[in-house]
DNA sequence: AATATTCATCGTAATTTTACGATGAATATG
DNA sequence: CATATTCATCGTAAAATTACGATGAATATT
């Protein structure tokens, strides 16, 4: 019966981005991680492991979603791993939600 | 056995408290619904039910979830109701993503 | 070659999210 | 008072998310 399915046909792309940079920022063992990969400078899994209350493969998958919405780069090297900050991608969710935040402060409703 | 269960607690007010904005902002027609309340300064639900892929009973849960979340105000009044950017909460989640973007991008990672 | 290290993937399970129709509550309109 | 309008809530169902342990693949170490 086609529930709990998004009609993701209907929105603007801008609205699927944006909502998809959100998605992956919506858990925080992902902001944690992500604060870590700067904090600690070191981007191994392993590492990230040791500081939250997860088990490595849970890890790995929130290190794959952040991959997949393209936040952070990651390349595995044999037992060398190196995931950090996408930059360009990182700058590009930067203006995106940048640019929503402003245009909802500046141009608000009269209603309220 | 507790599985699918977040240990929210091993987290940090921080990073629980932007990672709820940015659950909020993490479905594309929430995304539209806050760009529709700024651009036909109307804050009725039914107008933005005629705007989106979605019936009014699935608009309004996201309207509930986005009030949740702080980011929009919203009272009823009989008939007439009023949903709009709540300005104080909405700078604050601005401010937290802000955060998390300059510091993810100023210290970035030595290793790639 | 055998072992250790490191991360991904698979299978599984619980919870959450998304969505709809139907119904209800509250106010406004005729 | 009867009817219309407007939004929330309930019940239900499907899909996605979160999580873990076990296993696998690939490289490094001994």
């Amino acid at each position: 019966m086609n529930m709990g399915a998004s009609k993701t046909s209907e929105y603007t792309e801008k609205e699927i981005a944006l909502a998809n940079y959100a998605k992956a920022l919506s858990h925080p063992a992902r902001i944690a991680i992500l604060n870590l990969l700067v904090k600690k400078q070191a981007c191994i899994c392993g590492d990230i492991v040791d500081e939250l209350p997860l088990s490595q493969s849970t890890v790995s998958q929130h290190l794959i979603k952040l991959k997949e919405a393209g936040l952070i780069k990651g390349d595995i090297d044999g037992a060398s791993v190196c995931y950090c900050i996408d930059e360009k991608e990182w700058k590009k969710a930067m203006s995106q939600m940048g640019e929503l935040f402003q245009t909802l402060l500046t141009n608000k409703s009269k209603c309220c």
